[in-house]
DNA sequence: GTTCAAGCGGAACCGGAACTCCGTTTCCGG
DNA sequence: CCGGAAACGGAGTTCCGGTTCCGCTTGAAC
């Protein structure tokens, strides 16, 4: 699983790393050390998503194939790495939802392949939950302090505008309860990431409550 | 908030820290240790709560004014302080079930009162959702492993023992859907435990699609 | 009051993991 | 093909936090 990274955000691509906003001409790197950092971004990905935020960097330096030195030259700290990795993923998600859920002609069908998709993400990356977790806890005014982590506020809100759109789609549809906002939804994938993250076999069981829990209320 | 503590099992109480199970007679603690021993317990429970399970050993000896090095003579290691406390809190969960949410004579009421409080004690304890987590994730034929901290096998039973009491009450009650299951409850717990701490503000709204999807199946 | 084992404090130790430094290697413009 | 700037590697440094050790203090049995 490589290189499926070319359709990534700047920040975090093959270029030179952003010494900071504003300085856009950016000497390109030079070819090996392009290569390189492409490898450690890969490798990085793999090892976030095995260790979570116990994620060594020499572990990440030894699978790039590279010596630590030159994961510091690219990253001057493991949090701007581990930034850089959330960002690819929340893109992925963005990505997802744009793609899957708000093409599907059944809203209904897409919100469950989305909280299956969900859960299946958290199957295999010990970071998800997190990264969740962060989009859920953004609240609308909540952009002020910027935690540790963190996606941008640019992502969250257009993943924001996606969930509005598909809430929409929904609500017209008539699938959906009347009252449903788009501020619901992250909770609830927040909620699901974390299930399947303590170990909760039978995750689908509580997928099947709360989507009980989002159907339209039945007419008093 | 001090000696609460009269009530928790043996292994926590203020008596000799256990060299083994099965040498019952242990003579009893000198009266200035027994006095430490609570001390230290107590702000065990303090710092592991802000700080979760990065809670320092030193910050817990200073702030129950003594050494570190008596902090080690009860517990030889932080992992087993840590298990200790997350003992106490969940019998502190059981205890109020038990009190609270069977005594109830309105079964729904007592459910929305228990949501209510599992936010507040995410709140106020840091550990909460990790401790609720290993609730839910201890699967009925799971109890194997016994991982990395965690509650004993007969609390956890027990606290599920209560859980599908409630279930039955609440199910006689005709108050919750009929196909509920006492194992579908500690996800749906541990799910909002962790959106409480994911900073989400709004939480009572995910509770109130979580409620809603546990009510009774509109006949069709 | 004396004795001494139980208990205490906290400086020192130690391992692990992030990060730095610098001698060496590699790319690339001329 | 050469020179030197850019990049590399990985041993070494630093910091941090859990754990240990040992000389001193104190409770309680006589």
């Amino acid at each position: 699983m490589n290189d499926t990274e070319a359709r990534f955000r700047l920040s975090t691509s093959t270029s030179r790393p952003e010494p900071d906003s504003g300085a856009q001409p950016q000497k390109p790197l030079r070819a090996d050390a392009a290569r390189n950092r492409a490898k450690i971004l890969d490798a990085a990905r793999e090892v976030f998503s095995e260790y979570g935020r116990d994620a060594q960097m020499d572990e990440i330096a030894r699978r790039a194939g590279v010596g630590v030195g030159t994961v510091y030259r690219n990253f001057p700290t493991k949090q701007s790495l581990a930034v850089a990795i959330v960002e690819q993923r929340f893109d992925a998600i963005s990505d997802w939802v744009a793609r899957e859920m708000l093409t599907d002609p059944d809203p209904w069908r897409a919100l469950e392949r989305s909280f299956q998709w969900c859960a299946e993400m958290q199957l295999r990356d010990r970071g998800y939950a997190e990264i969740v977790g962060t989009l859920a806890g953004a609240a609308p005014a909540q952009h002020l302090s910027g935690g540790p982590l963190g996606p941008s506020v640019e992502q969250v809100e257009g993943l924001l505008g996606l969930t509005a759109a598909w809430v929409e789609r929904a609500k017209a549809a008539g699938v959906v309860r009347a009252d449903l906002k788009a501020s619901d939804m992250p909770p609830l994938y927040a909620a699901l990431a974390s299930i399947v993250q303590a170990g909760v076999l039978d995750w689908r069981r509580s997928v099947e409550i709360v989507l009980d829990g989002l159907r339209p209320r039945p007419a008093r």
